[in-house]
RNA sequence: GUGAGUGUAGCCCAGUGGUCUAAGGCGCCAGGUUGUGGCCCUGGAGAUCGAGGGUUCAAAUCCCUCCACUCACCCCA
C-alpha cells in the first residue's frame, strides 16, 4: 500500500471546514488592506532562493527540494514565498506601478526537506502577503496591523506580538561584530551547536535554548543599542505608530529570523501558550532583497504564516468554524420506473441550483433515508410507484419527520 | 541529521510466549417494519497483529534489521 510521502499529509473532508474559514479570512483581509493576489509557480531557479534566502542559512543549505529537469535546469520547489513574489514583482514591470505594490498569496505548498513534527511538515501551505517600495515605518505597523487583525479575526486569543530590530547593512555588521565578541569570550560556556553558530550565523545564537547559553544570551549586546541613527528612528517611531494603533508588542531582543534577507523591523506573532512550533506568522523588512536580485534600491516589507499551524490553533482554542455546506436534497427511489423519475429529477433540479444528492443502486428506502440522515440532509424528496403513476414526489423534512405529497415542479418553492 | 516513545480492522483500543481459527466499542452493511431515517434489538462483513528475518515444540507477545507515525532537538510557517 502506498503512503502519502513522509512529512505531507492529505487534507481530507471533515478538515476543509477549516481551510475554507481561513481562506475566507484571508480574503476579506487583504481586500481590506488593498491587496492584490498573486500567483507564482510551485519551483523556481535554484538560484533565486539560494540567493536571496542565504547560502549559509538551513533552509538552502539542507532542505531544499532540487532537481534538475531534462533540459538541464536546475530547479527548486520553493522554501518559502517572498523570494518568487520579488521575481515576479521585477520580471512583470511593477516597479512602474504607484508605490507601495501590494501583493498576496494565498495556499501555497511550500517544501522543505526537515523530520516532521507537531506543526512542522515537509509539504506544508502558506499565506503572505508583501509591500514592496516603500520605508516609511507607517507601512511596518499597517503591516503588522494587518496580521494582527487577520489573526484576530480568526477568533483566536492569546497571542503575542514578539517585535524586534535588527538593523541595516550599516548597523548590522557592527552588532554582529560586538556579539561575536562578546560570546567569543564566553566560548568555553557554549554548547557544540553554538560554537559552530559563531562562525557560522552568530545572529542565530541568540535563540539557543540550553541553559548555559541563555547566561550568555540575556548579557549579550542587543541589536537595538547598536541601530545607526536612521534605523533607530524607524524603529521608535514604528512602536509610537503601534502604540497609536493600540497593537500590544513585546519587545524581543532575542527575535532575529533564520532568513539572511531581513533587515531592520522584524515580527512574529505566537500563540501564548507556544508548543515547540509555536510561530503562526512572522515577517520583516527586505530593504536590500530587490536590489540584490537585480532591481533597483527598494525597501519592502512582508508577512508569511503557516496555514496548519492556524488550522491546529482553532482546534486548540475550539474556534466554531461554519461547517461545509450540505446538500439541500436527497432523492430516493423505489423502482426501475422511479428510479428513471427521480435522475430527471436530479438533473432539473440540479439546473435550478438546488444542490442534491441521489440515491444510486437498488438499496431498500430504509437504507436510503438512513443515508439521507448521516449525510445531514434537511430535504428527502421519496419517488415510488404510486408516485410515479400520479405525477406527484413525496416530500420529507429530515429534521421533524413530517411529509407531503407535492407537485414536482413546486419542489424548489418548498425548499428552505 | 540526533534523541525518546509508539505501531493490533476505516477509527478508538484489549491482549506481554500455548485457552488468539485475536476480544470489545464506534463506524459500515443487512434484518426486525412486503415504501420511510435518527433510539433499541439481532446478525454480518472487515485484521496477512507495520515489513522482513531470527529464537522456540509453539510468537501479536522475546531478539535483530528496516519502514512509518508521534514528540523533542535543530530550524522555521
Amino acid at each position: 500500500m502506498y503512503q502519502a510521502p513522509r512529512g505531507t499529509s492529505d487534507i481530507l473532508p471533515e478538515e476543509q471546514a477549516y481551510w475554507r474559514f481561513v481562506e475566507q479570512k484571508v480574503t476579506s483581509i487583504c481586500q481590506l488592506y488593498g491587496y492584490e493576489r498573486l500567483d507564482s509557480p510551485v519551483f523556481e531557479d535554484t538560484g533565486l532562493f539560494a540567493r536571496s534566502v542565504g547560502p549559509g542559512t538551513d533552509v538552502v543549505e539542507k532542505e531544499m527540494y532540487t532537481f534538475t529537469d531534462k533540459g538541464g535546469n536546475q530547479l527548486t520547489l520553493r522554501p518559502e514565498g517572498t523570494a518568487p513574489v520579488c521575481r515576479a514583482y521585477l520580471e512583470h514591470g511593477m516597479p512602474n506601478l504607484p508605490r507601495p505594490v501590494k501583493l498576496y498569496y494565498y495556499f501555497i505548498p511550500v517544501f522543505r526537506y526537515e523530520r516532521p513534527q507537531a506543526g512542522r511538515y515537509r509539504q506544508h501551505y502558506q499565506f503572505g502577503f508583501e509591500a514592496i517600495g516603500e520605508d516609511d515605518p507607517a507601512l511596518d505597523a499597517e503591516v503588522i496591523d494587518m496580521a494582527w487583525q487577520f489573526f484576530l479575526s480568526l477568533g483566536l486569543h492569546h497571542l503575542s506580538l514578539q517585535l524586534n530590530s535588527i538593523g541595516c547593512r550599516q548597523c548590522r555588521p557592527i552588532y554582529l561584530n560586538a556579539l561575536k565578541n562578546h560570546y567569543a569570550s564566553h566560548a568555553t560556556e557554549l554548547c557544540t551547536d553554538c560554537k559552530v553558530r559563531l562562525e557560522r550565523n552568530p545572529l542565530r545564537l541568540l535563540d539557543c535554548k540550553k541553559s548555559s547559553c541563555q547566561a550568555v544570551a540575556d548579557s549579550a549586546p542587543r541589536s537595538t543599542d547598536y541601530l545607526c541613527s536612521e534605523c533607530r528612528v524607524h524603529f521608535s517611531r514604528l512602536k509610537e505608530y503601534l502604540k497609536l494603533l493600540k497593537i500590544p508588542f513585546t519587545l524581543n531582543h532575542r527575535l532575529v529570523r533564520g532568513l539572511d534577507y531581513y533587515t531592520r523591523t522584524v515580527f512574529e506573532i505566537q500563540p501564548r501558550d507556544a508548543g515547540a512550533q509555536s510561530t503562526l506568522g512572522g515577517g520583516g523588512r527586505y530593504d536590500d532583497l530587490i536590489e540584490e536580485l537585480g532591481g533597483k534600491p527598494t525597501p519592502a516589507i512582508g508577512l508569511a504564516a503557516g496555514i496548519e499551524r492556524m488550522v491546529l490553533n482553532l482546534k486548540k482554542q475550539a474556534v466554531a468554524v461554519p461547517p461545509f455546506p450540505r446538500p439541500q436534497v436527497f432523492i430516493a427511489h423505489l423502482g426501475n420506473e422511479a428510479k428513471d423519475e427521480a435522475i430527471k429529477l436530479a438533473s432539473r433540479l440540479r439546473q435550478a441550483s438546488t444542490s442534491i444528492i441521489m440515491a444510486t443502486g437498488q438499496r431498500s428506502l430504509k437504507a436510503q433515508l438512513r443515508q439521507a440522515n448521516t449525510s445531514a440532509i434537511r430535504h428527502a424528496v421519496i419517488i415510488g410507484e404510486q408516485e410515479v403513476k400520479s405525477g406527484t414526489v413525496v416530500l420529507r423534512d429530515m429534521t421533524n419527520a413530517r411529509q407531503k405529497t407535492v407537485n414536482p415542479a413546486a419542489l424548489p418553492g418548498l425548499l428552505g
